[in-house]
DNA sequence: AAAAAATACTTGGTATTACAAGGTACTTTA
DNA sequence: TAAAGTACCTTGTAATACCAAGTATTTTTT
């Protein structure tokens, strides 16, 4: 047990929160994601994030599709579907919850 | 996919947290802790709560020590170890710096 | 006193999932 | 044409929360 496993684990979940929310705001292919949570801090490595996306296309929650780019492959462009948007609804409320209980029991007096 | 299993994935990591601190306050046993984090809404069951003990011991993080009770059998009662002590401090910090990065991604405008 | 309930701790088995490592395919550059 | 860059995918492993059941002790009920 030790802290970088700790903090690996504490990533866990808000990584799909963090995700939905960044292809909220418009399309995005897999790279820009992930330059984006590295921005944040949020290390994230390609072969987490694949598994993760394709999850969430079998779940209903995104769709994609492919676009040509004009330096390189095709890229798979990301959409949130009604359903995920929803959910990630959802995920907003759970997010707040979990940081209001987390606070009221380490600040507990 | 669903919203439960989202929820329980966010929680993974953030229990640690929570229970070192609950025991960094004073000696507990497993039942304080489980009314402790219900009263916070986190929800948790028994069978995550001992086999977690168990590792934190393990890890030299927590100590124990067996107490006669006045009406049942003997419990547990944990404190923190110096390395417990210090691990507590660690997580801290990544605690802090995991909410602020993520608020950084789903409130960017 | 025996049976039932309550309290406290323990233990396999399963499902989920982040990551490492390696792979495929296409495009651009040297 | 070869090498480098870009983009997406897959297999295997480790960690761990939870379910379900079990053990042991004490208290309450019959």
């Amino acid at each position: 047990m030790n802290l970088e496993n700790t903090q690996v684990q504490m990533r866990k979940g808000v990584l799909e929160f963090c995700i939905l929310s960044i292809i909220a705001r418009g399309e995005v292919y897999a790279s820009d994601m992930l330059e984006e949570l590295t921005n944040a801090k949020i290390m994230v490595v390609e072969g987490t994030l694949y598994p993760l996306l394709t999850r969430l296309r079998k779940a209903g929650l995104v769709d994609y599709k492919w676009v040509e780019s004009i330096s390189g492959p095709p890229r798979k462009y990301y959409t949130l579907t009604d359903k995920g948007n929803q959910f990630l609804q959802g995920l907003r409320s759970t997010w707040n919850e979990l940081v209001t209980s987390t606070n009221t029991i380490v600040n507990h007096v």
